[in-house]
DNA sequence: TCCTATTTTGGAAACGATTCCATTTTAATA
DNA sequence: TATTAAAATGGAATCGTTTCCAAAATAGGA
């Protein structure tokens, strides 16, 4: 029933080295290289992974731990990663971290078990201590430990360039809401430029920073807008939020954007086709997906790695906030 | 360097099946059990999933072909099914099959290798035909052939049911619009169901039925509202879809749920604690996974398998239909 | 044609676990 | 204590590859 290099070879009538040969590096004469090729095709053979992996101690199979991928930004982030690393004939696992660390570190476990040959991560809590000794790991946003090497966006520039978009807009008192996560991590930085460029430009500005796990968010944010009814434009930590706090501001009456302009960050989609879901500071998702799969691919092949990789976002206006001539 | 079960025997001073028994069903005496977990402790030994696989034969890992994780429904459907995956202790591989049927074969032949233990597929190209043979497979909205093992909703109640809704809500002329696939599936009975009761009650319908792959869908749209301005209940093929019309009825000047409601199908959401996105039949898609899940693993294991399995949908209202007492 | 250099080939050893069988240890019974 | 049954244990064989080494085949040169 199962077809094994031996029964190929016997076919063939050559030596199980011979066919092995064939099916990868091979230096085979032309004609035994036929026969050994036809009984394969003849025999339906397929190599068995496990007797492979064995050997070669490597899989060609990665991980994505994400914390969930029922999210546009990871699923989109999932996307790319899957797209970017079957383009280099790797496989993905997924896994769900659900907040829960138990999870995570099971897969680290399975790293160790030599199932994956790495793994690339958006997390939000303490993995990269078990990584940053020698697994080849790369970090998303995050870069807790020296030798962690990281992709992210331009966080920075973004809280900058938020500010910036709405007071061109007419915004005379700003805010940042925020909250979510509460390791460090590269996404704070949204919020330290919005502060420090809303100082340099003079602007009224004011935070709200929700503490995690967040618990009546609505009310919350209610709450807040009532007592700052000047506000009349809000930079979201992500678009997530900035759904929220539209619809807050719908329920007390507020018009977006008229009233209240409000800009997110990531730049979600719902799916490839969709529009934005709000105005927003656009993350490279495909970029950062594609320099995630080769930095791990380097780290792998035991090449040397630039740790710190950090790339452009843009604002992308949406219904969100007023138009302006550019 | 590398630690074996060898190292954990001579470490433990016992014999590598000792061990072995230790690490699975193991009859082992009490005292010897503890030195040889001591020894795993101590050496942090960790046992090669390759050199296991390759005796049992089994990978413990399943594959999940969905046209794009990006996108709600499937994102939601992935995240469940890796949830009750990890929850049977099986790990998950996705893939984004992105109606490249290449890329779908290619799982396939994961299968073969045994590189994965079978496979849970939405699909919309022909690949269970490779499968219904003897592969253990699990298929959702689709049975195109008759071997095939597949998990659904129920379709023909959702359509009935959406028209149900419409009327209820005072609709007077309804619409079904749908296309997105043309190779038989499950959901084809959305709009068998919803012809069929329109004419039960006697309602006046229409059908706008769009060839895949669609384009200019918002141009068709525009044109379909145009010639039929009488419309005032749109049943969508899913969610997506409803979303298209939305904004397409937006542009004529026709208000949502005011002059134009207009049911969906799928139940999205854009994550685990957001608000659905508009009036739905919705799918249950938690157990939709589950059962996938389940079936795939009787499947596996040998068992006698239902063929069929169907669940219940239920309309849940949104901002998209008018509100009505029950 | 013969001898050497090169290419090609066969097959044993190794990868790291599990399983089975023979052997030893322990327990139970008389 | 002697005898036997039961439980625990060690280790060889096995799974299906790849790799390496020695042997065989081929090619090249005189």
């Amino acid at each position: 029933m199962k077809v094994t290099i031996k029964d190929v070879a016997k076919y063939a009538g050559v030596g199980v080295g011979t066919v092995s040969r064939v099916l990868n590096h091979g230096s085979v004469k032309e004609t035994t290289r036929h026969k050994v090729e036809a009984a394969i095709k003849k025999l339906n053979y397929q190599p068995n992974t496990y007797a492979r992996g064995l050997k070669a101690n490597r899989t060609n199979t990665i991980a994505l731990i994400i914390p969930t991928i029922w999210h546009p930004f990871f699923s989109e982030f999932a996307y790319y990663i899957e797209k970017y690393a079957t383009a280099m004939g790797v496989k993905l696992f997924l896994c769900n971290a659900n907040h829960n660390s138990e999870k995570e570190y099971e897969y680290i476990q399975m790293v160790k078990r030599n199932k994956v040959d790495g793994i690339i991560g958006i997390t939000y809590s303490n993995i990269d201590q078990y990584l940053s000794s020698h697994l080849p790991f790369v970090s998303i946003d995050r870069h807790f430990s020296e030798d962690v090497v990281y992709v992210t966006a331009d966080n920075e520039a973004g809280g900058r360039i938020a500010v910036q978009e709405l007071i061109k807009r007419g915004c005379q008192s700003v805010c940042f809401i925020g909250g979510y996560q509460q390791i460090p991590n590269e996404t704070k930085k949204r919020r330290q430029a919005f502060e420090r460029t809303c100082q340099e430009q003079a602007i009224s500005y004011s935070i709200l920073d929700l503490e995690e796990p967040i618990l009546d968010l609505d009310k919350q944010l209610t709450s807040f807008f009532l007592s700052q009814p000047e506000i009349d434009g809000v930079f979201a930590i992500n678009d997530t939020m900035a759904l929220d706090v539209i619809t807050c501001l719908k329920k007390l009456n507020k018009s977006v954007p008229e009233d209240v302009q409000v800009i997110g960050f990531d730049g979600q989609k719902i799916s490839e086709h969709a529009d934005y879901l709000v105005s927003s500071i656009v993350q490279p998702i495909d970029q950062m997906a594609k320099m995630a799969v080769q930095r791990l691919t380097e780290i792998i092949d035991g090449k040397q790695v630039v740790k710190r990789t950090v790339l452009p976002v843009k604002f992308v206006p949406g219904d969100t906030t007023l138009f302006v001539q550019t």
